[in-house]
DNA sequence: ACCTGAACACCGTTCAAGT
DNA sequence: ACCTGAACACCGTTCAAGT
């Protein structure tokens, strides 16, 4: 607020005649930001599947673009038309690709879910670079130094772990999340 | 860090000595929390993807607990004993299934990245309850209301989009994720 | 080695007073 | 209706000084 004041060259107090608290604030920055993600990847040729995962990819870097608009749009999603259209050209892929209705629902929201988580969790780490770096390699000590016999599948997957772009773990996450929406009855047996 | 020296009788410059900043103090808060997660599950009689389900909505009762930290925990992961036994746990429920380690340690990464996110989403919503209720309904609202002309598949779903408990549609993401890590191989095919 | 008070540099939000 | 300054009630972190 106070920033976004000073930008305007006023006092942070004059911006609450038009927002009602940041978290409003957030949210109209990220439906302003969405404007920039690429609609058309839906409509593009190949595999609708491929388009999908091409739009996703699109709403991430998006995303990517403004740490802190990540972790804030994990609580209070945009309801704007800029939202409104990336959640039809989702909604109308996932109906391509034969899905039901309820599946459909529910996967949108998991899809979106780990696309922001995604970018809030990367762009915390561009705030704070050699933190991050320092936690990382720990963590990357711990699993590699730990003990065979208490923690052997930790021990037996290893590298697995870290192998890999950011890219192509996010990509494969997409790709099962949509396997396995479209494999997974909504009214399951238990 | 002040609230929590004020409780131990001391100024917050003391914490300090025991931790380098405030994501550490997180991490070690939430370390000790995972304690409580009841690894017992994962032993249970059943199917190995029920007892996986039920891990996973131990682990996620207990960030529920603890708002402010479901979302510090999106972004630094703890390291201790703790944490180690519960991913632990979760690649054994996911080799017992026989997914391929490749595929389990990307799971493993998406399925915490699910529990931890709704987690954090839930729990923001407690924190500022009336304008949480506001918000939704406004959500509601719009997407009910929606030009049927313009977003066709959202007015398709409809109901769909918020139909079911809370519960159900984290147990659906669970399987869903589930089952697609399960049918999409690490290396695709793009 | 551990603790302290005080300071620095920030936040979001409210409110009486102005135009 | 819109804007302002000032204040309130917070933050995390640092640092010189104490024990």
């Amino acid at each position: 607020m106070r920033r976004l004041a000073q930008e305007l060259d006023t006092g942070a107090a004059s911006l609450y005649v038009y927002v009602a608290n940041t978290a409003e604030l957030h949210a109209a920055i990220l439906e302003d930001l969405l404007g920039t993600v690429d609609l058309k990847l839906a409509k593009a040729e190949g595999d609708w599947q491929d388009r999908l995962i091409a739009l996703l990819d699109s709403y991430t870097t998006v995303l990517f673009q403004n740490p802190a608009l990540a972790r804030s749009a994990l609580i209070a999603r945009p309801s704007g038309p800029n939202y409104l259209a990336l959640v039809e050209a989702i909604l109308a892929l996932l109906h391509e690709g034969g899905m039901p209705n309820g599946q459909a629902a529910l996967a949108l929201d998991v899809l979106l879910q780990v696309a922001t988580a995604t970018a809030a969790e990367q762009s915390a780490r561009d705030e704070n670079e050699s933190a991050a770096e320092e936690e990382l390699s720990a963590l990357v000590e711990t699993l590699h130094s730990v003990d065979a016999s208490s923690y052997p599948r930790i021990a037996a997957v290893g590298d697995d772990l870290f192998s890999g772009t950011p890219e192509e773990r996010l990509g494969w996450a997409f790709h099962a999340i949509i396997n396995g929406a479209l494999a997974t009855p909504r009214v399951s047996e238990h």
